[in-house]
DNA sequence: TCTGGGGTCCTAGGACCC
DNA sequence: TCTGGGGTCCTAGGACCC
């Protein structure tokens, strides 16, 4: 059995690079993409970061820099990037027999089964260089791409790709002598799983670059820390520790989540966001096939709003494990009232379905209350209009159509290829 | 005025048991 | 005066990721 090779494929700044698809104007020129609610920068191009505009600063304290030098400003458009991002995926799926699909813009391929086809050391180094152009090809989406011996040597490889552009944005890190080279070079944050606290912790033992880290008693960074980052250090080192995940597995909590747009005072107003909720986490649970337990809720005001920072919040066992929206959404609305408190302005809410469980383990207890009949007919309809006509064309009577605490979205790009009224025209 | 959302994993500490 | 020890389970909170 040969020494693993993985690639780690990352799409460059990739909600900015699928805003630019259908906007080659945008090319060379400064863009960020917010987040929900408008909030925060989540996507910078190349230009906006030149330009020092931070990830996650709040859009607010940008607003200089926007009038000054003309920043492209977009509102997170998911149906565009979860549909390139299925395209970007296809492709790489079809160019290798594993694939982890790590997040929206990156999948780690294991490749070692590729090496030495022609018996050429760098073999793998130009498969890497097509494969890039061939994504560019197929969906006009740039990416980097990353080659070592573990999965956390290829994010840093992946990291050096774009670190320097004259790599050509492929690195490839299968050379020890080259490992050490740019372990020397990387500053412990950049490791994958070393956090902005997590380096504080490990500057403070003399462990500044990527290289210590690799270099330091493994025995010692377990005790003081725990086996994740051992495992991490390892790895570093060349040893592979974290093997490619087959996937996707069930999620173990689905949450639903949001601010508002401006503050809620209302129960009414709050009834309305957590049943828009609920309601989207059970989609969730429906769609993984699972059953929901326990409903998690919480209300709160805003993090910024000072001392009187308040979260409410209530945990409910359920009379029996349910994906049924009227079942899910009953219980939300009466934990709500027990909750709610007259007087505070809250700004986000969220709902968190736990202890999920499959169909099959679950026994029917003639003496508890009972489903209701037909449940599984009616959600699979329910969803199944929802998919042809539109998120949220078949929705409870409680929900308005346009609340006034919907999300605030007011630069967002049509959904050139999930909507048929968004489709571009040609000239 | 305006500061995201959705996950996973790990640890510490308490309750409880034998 | 002297007052065990180990295991399990649960929860809350922290840290990390994108």
């Amino acid at each position: 059995m040969s020494k693993p090779v993985y690639a780690l494929v990352d799409c460059n700044n990739f909600y900015v690079s699928c805003e630019r698809l259908f906007r080659p104007d945008l090319r060379q020129r400064p863009v960020v993409v917010l987040s929900n609610n408008d909030g925060c920068v989540v996507s910078r191009s190349n230009e906006a970061k030149a330009l020092g505009i931070a990830m996650g600063v709040p859009l607010f304290q940008i607003q200089d820099a926007i009038r000054n030098h003309g920043i492209e400003v977009f509102s997170s458009n998911y149906a565009l990037y979860a549909d390139l991002s299925d395209r970007v995926m296809n492709t790489l799926a079809a160019a290798v027999p594993a694939i982890e699909r790590y997040s929206i813009d990156e999948s780690f391929l294991e490749v070692s089964c590729l090496s030495g086809t022609a018996g050429q050391e760098d073999d793998l180094q130009q498969w890497a260089v097509e494969l890039k152009a061939q994504v560019l090809q197929h969906t006009g989406i740039p990416v980097s791409i990353g080659l070592a011996p573990s999965k956390t040597l290829a994010k840093l490889a992946n990291w050096a790709s774009k670190r320097w552009p004259r790599t050509g944005g492929v690195v490839d890190l299968r050379d020890p002598v080259r490992q050490r080279k740019l372990l020397a070079l990387a500053p412990v944050e950049q490791v994958w799983g070393v956090g902005r606290r997590l380096a504080q912790r490990l500057r403070l033992m003399g462990i500044e670059q990527a290289s210590d880290l690799a270099s330091y008693d493994q025995r010692l960074l377990k005790r003081s820390f725990n086996s994740v980052l051992q495992r991490t250090a390892r790895e570093l080192a060349g040893e592979a520790c974290f093997p490619l995940e087959d996937g996707p597995e069930r999620k173990k909590i689905i949450a639903s989540t949001r601010s508002f747009s401006s503050r809620i005072y209302q129960q009414t107003g709050l009834a309305e966001a957590i049943t828009l909720y609920t309601s989207r986490a059970a989609e969730k649970l429906r769609g993984q096939q699972s059953l929901c337990q326990v409903l998690h809720l919480f209300i709160r005001t805003g993090v910024y709003d000072g001392s009187q920072a308040q979260r409410h919040q209530i945990t409910l066992e359920l009379p029996y494990p349910t994906a049924d929206t009227r079942d899910l959404v009953q219980q939300a609305l009466q934990g709500l009232s027990r909750i709610y408190q007259p007087g505070i302005g809250y700004a986000k809410a969220g709902v968190i379905l736990m202890e999920l469980i499959e169909p099959g383990q679950y026994t029917p207890d003639m003496f508890k209350p009972q489903p209701r009949p037909g449940s599984d007919q009616v959600m699979t309809v329910m969803d199944q209009i929802n998919h042809y006509q539109g998120r949220g064309s078949l929705r409870l009577g409680r929900l308005p159509a346009n609340p006034a605490w919907r999300m605030r979205q007011a630069f967002k790009s049509p959904a050139y290829t999930t909507q048929w009224k968004d489709l571009p025209r040609v000239r």
